[in-house]
RNA sequence: GCGGUCAUAGCUCAGUUGGUUAGAGCACAAGAUUGUGAAUCUUGGGGUCGCGGGUUCGAGUCCCGUUGGCCGCCCCA
């Protein structure tokens, strides 16, 4: 049968599955208008460049990029970033500050198929642009925060970790070391955690080995967990920038204090993220049970709108993926029983009643009833069965007999009880009914 | 790109050392049932056993290849 089967790593929503990311879609979307974002959306196809611009030419084994018709290397996306930094910077002298937006969309990355990665999936983004100071990230984090709060995760379920790549770097300069030397150990600490000490392999093979008392300092650096214990080891180095850096650690772990999320952060400086482009605050969501890969990531990004031809733009921003959320919310029961219920289900004598009931089927739902019939003649038996099924609250019953007095049976399907409802009342009727069952 | 593992109905799975026409439960549909609730009973539709080749008198079963799923590695914006 299947002669045509979907393409790896692609997924299709049938009813049910559509119902689930709705919900969760829907909850986002709350949320994110809760905090003051503004949603946006932009193509799905993009300029290849537009991701060779940010992210250099090895990106390209990771995309989905081909040559369109009119000989233009297009690329579906795999993020929001670039694009947003696009929409943002052309209209940057007109945007409000702070230009607080978020989207939700699909990506998609040649990549291979792996327990909660696919080729296509959705992220939630969000955005601020035009304030460098830590209070867009305290913004951010407790919208980060509230997303996943809102389906009932808690701080046993989840939680946040904090770093920082500015502070990285220029705790690194004091050490010494120059910007390629600089750019390799963050490698180096991003996969540690991972790898251990093979972490330092790049490094090694590039630069030669990492000076014993020097890698014995950057493995102390990036166990650290706390502010007070960052504070201690910086209070020995000094320096301007590194001072101005604790201070907006301050301003930002006192701000998340302040709105009640502490127990949602991890000061943790074994965080740098990936890719270079992140230039102070990262952070990372992650299952506290350690099971799933990130629930989401983040971080400041102020050099990315001028590189992609904006003008100078503070930035940062996060995404959650759906896909390592769906696993979560799974895992700890938090998928709601998602059925699309009927108000009204009509129980339908024979073709005389049907052309009665057609009348003010149409009429109820124009008033935005929900109301289903059986489409062809059936059984009353398997009709009221189906009404009850369908999960409607109330039954309307035109047979022979009502109709011939005038009326139409109201059925309260969770009651069990009925009256007779005269034709011209019915709208009316189902409304007291139903609001009656709601109130 | 690499490695492991799996593939039988819409779903979950049986299927003997290779042996007739491949089964069950659930789901779906029809009837019992022209007037009242998720029940019961009967019946039915639905399968190129992932695909292709090979071994064999004979392959769902054994062998090779391939495609796809799952898990991991590389990577992870």
């Amino acid at each position: 049968m299947a002669t045509f089967q979907t393409l790896p790593g692609f997924r299709e929503f049938y009813p049910e599955d559509l119902a689930r990311r709705n919900h969760v879609f829907r909850l986002w979307r709350r949320t994110a208008g809760a905090f003051g974002f503004a949603e946006y959306d932009a193509p799905v196809l993009e300029p290849l460049e537009l991701y060779k611009a940010k992210s250099g030419d090895e990106i390209e084994n990771q995309l989905f990029n081909f040559t369109d018709k009119g000989g233009r290397e297009v690329a579906l996306r795999p993020e929001m970033t670039p694009t947003v930094c696009r929409l943002v910077g052309a209209r940057a002298s007109a945007l409000k500050r702070p230009i607080k937006w978020f989207s939700i969309a699909e990506f998609y990355r040649y990549e291979r198929m792996q327990k909660g990665r696919g080729r296509c999936f959705s992220q939630f983004n969000a955005d601020i642009f035009g304030e460098a100071g830590p209070e867009a990230e305290i913004e951010l984090i407790a919208l980060l925060v509230q997303c996943l709060c809102g389906f009932g995760l808690t701080e046993q379920d989840f939680y946040v970790r904090l770093s920082d790549r500015n502070l990285w770097f220029y705790y690194l300069e004091t050490l010494g070391l120059d910007e390629p030397r600089i750019r390799a150990v963050l490698g180096a600490v991003d996969r540690y955690e991972k790898h251990g000490d093979d972490a330092f392999k790049g490094y090694s093979e590039q630069f030669g080995p990492l000076a014993s008392d020097l890698k014995g300092k950057i493995l102390a650096f990036l166990q650290i967990k706390s502010l007070d214990a960052l504070e201690q080891v910086l209070a020995a180095s000094g320096g301007e920038k590194l001072a101005a850096r604790l201070t907006d650690w301050r301003r930002l772990l006192d701000g998340l204090a302040a709105m009640g999320l502490a127990s949602f952060i991890q000061v943790d400086l074994g965080v740098v993220r990936g890719l270079a482009y992140y230039t102070g605050f990262v952070f990372e969501a992650f299952d506290r049970k350690g099971e799933l890969r990130a629930l989401a990531g983040g971080g400041r990004y102020d050099d990315l709108v001028e590189k992609l031809g904006g003008p100078a733009l503070p930035a940062t921003g996060f995404a959650i993926g759906d896909m390592t959320f769906a696993l979560l919310l799974e895992q700890r029961g938090l998928v709601p029983n998602l059925v699309q219920a009927a108000d009204i289900y009509c129980v339908i004598g024979g073709a005389a009643e049907r052309k009665a009931a057609f009348a003010d089927i149409q009429a109820l739902r124009a008033a935005g009833y929900r109301v289903d019939y059986p489409l062809k003649e059936v059984a009353f038996g398997k009709q009221f069965k189906a009404a009850a099924e369908s999960g409607a609250r109330i039954a309307l019953i035109y047979g022979t007999d009502e109709l011939a007095k005038g009326v139409v049976k109201l059925r309260d399907l969770t009651e069990r009880s009925e009256r007779d409802v005269p034709r011209d009342q019915v709208l009316a009727m189902v409304r007291d009914s139903i609001s009656g069952q709601t109130g």
